[in-house]
DNA sequence: CGATGCGTTGATCGGTATCAAGGGGGGTGG
DNA sequence: CCACCCCCCTTGATACCGATCAACGCATCG
C-alpha cells in the first residue's frame, strides 16, 4: 500500500487553478492531500451547479468511463498525489485492499449525493444554507477541527452554484439568520453558530 | 457466481408495496430481477424527493451504513432476489469478481446522481421534464426496449417528486409540450416523442 | 349509479431570480 | 504611506416562474 502510494507524484493547484475540465479524457486519477476544491457541471448556456467539494483524503477522476463526468476546480490552494490513471488501475488489481476502501468511499459519496438532491428538489433557501452550514461545521468535526466557528473557505458564487440558488439569494439569507440570531458572521468567511438547535430547526422545517 | 445467486431467495411485491423504509436497518441487499421502484428521501413535513428508479439489475440496500439511505416502494410490480446482508457482505469476499462489478454500478449511479443535482438546481420546469422524457427513452433504448413512444411506469406524483415540481406543473409541462408539437400523450403512460431533436433542445436550452 | 382516486386546467400568490446600485477590503502603484 | 481600483459581497426594487388553492373530467370499482 506504501509501495501503491509511491506510484504517484505529488502537484499542486494554486486557488482558481483547475484540475480537470468536465467531459475531458480522465487521463489522472487524484488524491486529495491538503486544500479543498470544487466539483461542478454546467449547461451549454453557462448556468452551473456544484456538485460537491473535495477535503484531502478524497479522490477525483474515478470515473465509470473514461471522461470527467465533473470539471474541478481549487479553492483553496491545492495539493494531490496524482497517478495515471492506468496505472491506477492497475493498482487496484495489485493490492485487493484497496477495492472495498474504494467501494465504501464511493458509497458514502452517492449517500451524500442523495441527501444533496433532496436539498436541491425540496428545501427552501433559508433551510438549505442552514444545512450547508451543518455540515461544513459536522465535517471539520468529524475531522477533528474546530467545528464552531465554521469556516467557508469558498466565494458565495460557489455555494450558490452548491445550493441551486443566485449569489443575492444566499447573501440575504445568511443576512436573515443573523438578524434572528442564529448564526455571527465574524467575517465573510467565518461563521459562528449561536445556536445549533435553532439552526438544525431552520434546516430542515419551514 | 452461479453459486451465489443461488443464495438467494426470491421474493415479489405489488405495485405500491414498500420494500424498505428510509431509516431502518439494512437486513437485506435485494438485486431487482423484474418491474420498476422507486427510492425517495422525505422531510419531517411529508416533502418528498424521489431519488431514482431501480430496475431490473439494479441493487437496493448496499448502503455505507448500516441504516437505508432511502425508502424504496415497487411503482410496478416487482420481481427481486434477496440475499441477507451479512451473507451478501461474505459473498463479496467469496467471489472477488464482484466487487469490481458492484464499484462500476456504484460510480454509475454517482454519475446519474451528479447529473440529476444539475437538473434540480439549475434546469427549469421544461428542462426537466424534457430530460427526464430523453432519460426513459435512452434507458429504454439501452436496454433493447422499444424507445419511442416512451412508456412512463410511474405516478405524476413520483414523476413530480423526481423532477422538484408539483404534479401541476408537470402536468402543464406536458401539456405545454403536446401543444408545441414536441411530443404527443397516447395515454397517461405513453408519450410518443415527435421531435427528438426539439425534445433534447428543450431538455438543455431555455 | 355513486364514490374514489388520479390527472388536468384555471386563478392567484409568493419565493427566488433578475436588474441595479452601493459598500468594503485587499492589493497595487504612485 | 496613501490613494485608487478592482472584485466580491450586500442591499434594494421589481419581475417572473412555479407553488398553491380550487374546481372539474375521466376512468375504475364497488
Amino acid at each position: 500500500m506504501r509501495a501503491f502510494a509511491a506510484q504517484g507524484s505529488l502537484v499542486r493547484f494554486a486557488a482558481g487553478q483547475t484540475l480537470c475540465e468536465e467531459g475531458a479524457p480522465s487521463q489522472w486519477v487524484f488524491s486529495i492531500t491538503a486544500g479543498v476544491a470544487s466539483l461542478h457541471k454546467a449547461l451549454p448556456d453557462g448556468r452551473r451547479q456544484t456538485i460537491g467539494f473535495l477535503f484531502p483524503g478524497d479522490l477525483l477522476g474515478l470515473t465509470p468511463g473514461s471522461a470527467h463526468e465533473c470539471g474541478a476546480e481549487a479553492i483553496a490552494d491545492v495539493e494531490a498525489c496524482r497517478f495515471a490513471r492506468p496505472r491506477f488501475m492497475a493498482a487496484l488489481d495489485e493490492y485487493p485492499a484497496l477495492r472495498p476502501r474504494l467501494l465504501h468511499m464511493t458509497a458514502t459519496e452517492l449517500a451524500a449525493a442523495q441527501d444533496h438532491m433532496l436539498l436541491l428538489g425540496r428545501k427552501t433557501a433559508g433551510e438549505r444554507v442552514a444545512s450547508f452550514l451543518l455540515q461544513l461545521s459536522q465535517r471539520a468535526a468529524s475531522h477533528d477541527l474546530p467545528d464552531n466557528p465554521v469556516l467557508l473557505p469558498m466565494r458565495r458564487t460557489v455555494i450558490a452554484d452548491y445550493l441551486g440558488l443566485t449569489v443575492e439569494t444566499v447573501s440575504r439569507t445568511f443576512t436573515h439568520l443573523a438578524r434572528a440570531g442564529v448564526i455571527e458572521t465574524l467575517n465573510k468567511s467565518t461563521i459562528r453558530i449561536v445556536s445549533a438547535n435553532a439552526l438544525r430547526h431552520a434546516a430542515s422545517s419551514r
